[in-house]
DNA sequence: TCCGTTATGGACCGAGTGGTCCAGAATGTT
DNA sequence: AACATTCTGGACCACTCGGTCCATAACGGA
């Protein structure tokens, strides 16, 4: 064996997300990454490939690391309606606080998704498994007799269209006070 | 007075618009816009100035030519329901039959309104555009006693955000089966 | 201590970018 | 017919892109 990385591979990957995030993909070159990330140049080619890997790599962290655990809250048995209520409130608020950037997943599936079929493959099993977690939580909210939804099916595509919908909305500089509206209104729609 | 342009300006922008629209605007080089556009270099130049001016002529005339008409049909007199149905289920079949293509407003907020003051300004004035007609939709349903829209504002934000939000949808390759779900659960909503 | 292995970062590469220049062709006017 | 004006398209420019190469530095094992 020989000398160790000087880096933190999740760390480092962390930082490349980060940069994608505030970028998109085009507009973040390799020079600005390799600032972004404090690394080598040849080091990042040796442990992430070409830029394309390092944004499916990046992709895949931020689906572990952000999305993945939202989506599974709304799956939560004790979820329900309160767990929707807290995915649209808090995304509305994320969205247009400190750094406004949207849902990463969004950004790819405009920018990428129509050109790279590996980058459309991971945005439609994200959307895939959006609609199941309000599934689930209509599925509960309806136990718990929080809500009476006929169907199910529709109302969950509705539920994730809407969420898409936040995206646009707030690159389009739609203040969180009216994207609020829009998450009450989602709610009331679905409430018994 | 001397030679006359060879080419008719409504024609060419129009196929720039086509261009920047299936591609995205980094992804447009002017080199192949230059051949979709079956024009010489320096005419374009001359003509459009730069690229990023090209693009906000091509944006201007997608507003005009495509969504200004589908907007002011919202607002029409006898629209109501219908017209709110129509605009759904038209975007619904629009976005996943043929070429593809989701709007060109919505793909140009997710690529460039973040760093880009001039395109969020058009993107903006859309949306809000967009909301007063779908205000002005419910306004005449409410009238018609085809739905009972206890807030306006709420409801109205809620169906642009519901618009807004087929883009992605689309991209993410959701089939018209399911979006159709989505647009006839949007209008159940607000159905009386 | 010395060797083999690996990380490192700057030099470098061909290709493609948006944009300019200019010689020449085409046209309306006189 | 001759001129002035304008359009045209290819040559060309500086620059940036993503990606590779290579000499050197840093480290672990024997």
């Amino acid at each position: 064996m020989a000398r160790a990385k000087e880096f933190d591979r999740e760390v480092v990957l962390e930082r490349a997300m980060e940069f994608f995030w505030a970028q998109g993909y085009e507009a973040a070159s390799m020079r600005d990454l390799l600032d972004a990330m404090q690394i080598g140049r040849q080091s990042l080619y040796d442990t992430f490939g070409d830029k394309h890997s390092l944004f499916l790599a990046s992709l895949g962290h931020y689906y572990e690391m952000g999305v993945g655990s939202v989506v599974a809250q709304l799956s939560a048995p004790d979820g329900g309606l309160s767990a929707i209520e807290d995915y649209f409130d808090g995304m509305a608020r994320r969205m247009t606080t400190k750094p406004y950037r949207s849902c990463l997943l969004i950004n790819s599936a405009i920018e990428l998704a129509p050109h790279d079929p590996e980058v459309a493959k991971i945005v439609n099993r994200f959307v895939k498994n959006l609609r199941k977690g309000f599934a689930k939580a209509l599925e509960v909210a309806e136990s718990k007799g929080e809500a009476h939804v006929d169907d199910i099916d529709a109302v969950s595509w509705h539920l994730t269209n809407s969420a898409m919908g936040l995206g646009p909305m707030s690159k389009a500089r739609v203040p969180y006070k009216d994207l609020k509206l829009v998450s009450e209104q989602i709610l009331k729609n679905i409430r018994a």
